[in-house]
DNA sequence: GGTATATTCAATGCCGCGGTTGAATAACGG
DNA sequence: CCGTTATTCAACCGCGGCATTGAATATACC
């Protein structure tokens, strides 16, 4: 019945287009503003800047170079974000240091991602690249929540630059940058010494963060059934979970 | 001392802009991807449509009426969703009807509603202005969560138009469309007569839906606690509470 | 098969975003 | 008060999104 006739769905009566005159124009300012707060988000920069404001506040500087961008550049598309208030800045002294505007924001990218990872294919590839699934070595990713239960019983690897460990880090955990492993293999020797247990994990930024997909097969050379954590830092900020700071146990 | 200093925040080591040979090209493609996927939400008639589709699947004709659009532009919309995978198509007949991709693209909308209105002044006002606290008469909006619980003890009026009652409602609850309540003012009378309950409650589209606002003076002359439920049948929908089809009570 | 209708495609023109550059502003240090 | 440095502002330009129009496609009815 539904697929074979061609019965006109609706008669097209006026419905809700009304005269136009007072509440539609209402709507379509919302519209609008939502529109605009969206476009914010919707620029691979500005993305990936946010991606990095999640691991901690940062000065505008330390974004350009992070990001990859120019200064002026970088600068700019802080002020989009900042405009739409998903940023705030604070000068101190001569640098002026931008920040997330809340954990809403962080959980707002966090939703778009899986949202796209579950409709696009290329981009649930991507996303299962960067959790070490096609780069063999090492056991399959754990959830936040998995690994809060087991938290004191596991080696926690944190990859990140050590700016970023110092921002912000999983209680208890160790700062081993990628960089760092892949430059100096034998400083996992160095840290898994001191420590006891077989179980390994590490993590890094977030979903899209590649720096645990090089890292893994080193890892698992020590650990073999290392895991990274799915979502990395910036999902388990995100779902609430604790977060320690300083406490320099620093690579 | 963060405050006062000006050492410079970090050392300008490569940090993670790699020889940008590898994974950060990985990284690139990832939140291109993600930002197209973003773009697509990102304009006020998407938007707009997808807060219809909410509703239920329609064709382009009638979301083109409904959204105030010229049909060849409706298309080229929904064409800009679909391949991004925010709605799909599926033809019958002559008709082409369109629905969202799935739930969690109702819930994106949502979220992205949500942290919208908690960051721009202006959004929260328009969601408060639409949830019919300015308009006087009636009692404070009701969250999902508190209707769940008090389902069969009031009166619920649907204020959509009679197609997208019919495409999918609130468990029990009677069709009168604000449009109709409108120009005749004793169809909620007639429709009072035949329901005991002293309390009821309206709900119309989503958190942008200006149906609720006109018509809640009406309801009010004869329901003076009557309250709108915030976020209309959209967040319902969202938060995954029943929905009744067909069943005609329609107004 | 021919006609009518719904939808999509293609082409055009315009506006605004985004990158780049260079100058202006704000703060620190002497 | 002047030089230095971080950041932002202003102006330029090019690309791509978006609205509009008209043609092409797909399907149904006769």
């Amino acid at each position: 019945m539904t697929a074979g006739g061609s019965v006109p769905p609706e008669t097209s009566r006026s419905e809700t287009t009304l005269p136009a005159g007072g509440p539609g124009g209402a709507e379509a300012g919302a519209l609008a503003e939502l529109a605009r707060f969206a476009r914010a988000l919707a620029h691979p920069h500005r993305l990936r800047l946010l991606g990095l404001l999640a691991q901690g506040p940062r000065t505008v500087e330390a974004l350009a170079g992070a990001a990859g961008l120019g200064v002026a550049s970088a600068s700019q598309h802080l002020g989009v974000l900042r405009r739409q208030r998903l940023v705030e800045a604070e000068r101190h002294g001569l640098y002026v240091e931008y920040r997330l505007a809340g954990d809403d924001i962080l959980n707002l990218w966090l939703e778009l991602q899986k949202a796209a990872a579950r409709h696009s294919r290329r981009l649930a590839e991507l996303a299962r690249e960067a959790a070490g699934l096609e780069a063999g070595g090492g056991g399959p990713p754990l959830e936040a929540a998995e690994l809060a239960g087991r938290l004191g019983r596991v080696l926690l690897i944190d990859l990140r630059p050590a700016v970023e460990f110092a921002a912000g880090h999983l209680p208890g955990a160790r700062s081993l940058p990628a960089e760092e492993l892949a430059a100096r293999p034998e400083a996992l020797e160095e840290l898994a010494r001191q420590e006891g247990p077989a179980q390994a994990v590490a993590y890094c930024r977030g979903p899209y963060c590649f720096l645990g997909r090089s890292a893994l097969p080193l890892l698992a050379r020590r650990f073999p059934r290392v895991g990274l954590l799915a979502g990395g830092f910036a999902a388990w900020k995100a779902e609430g979970y604790p977060v320690e700071r300083g406490a320099g146990t620093a690579g």
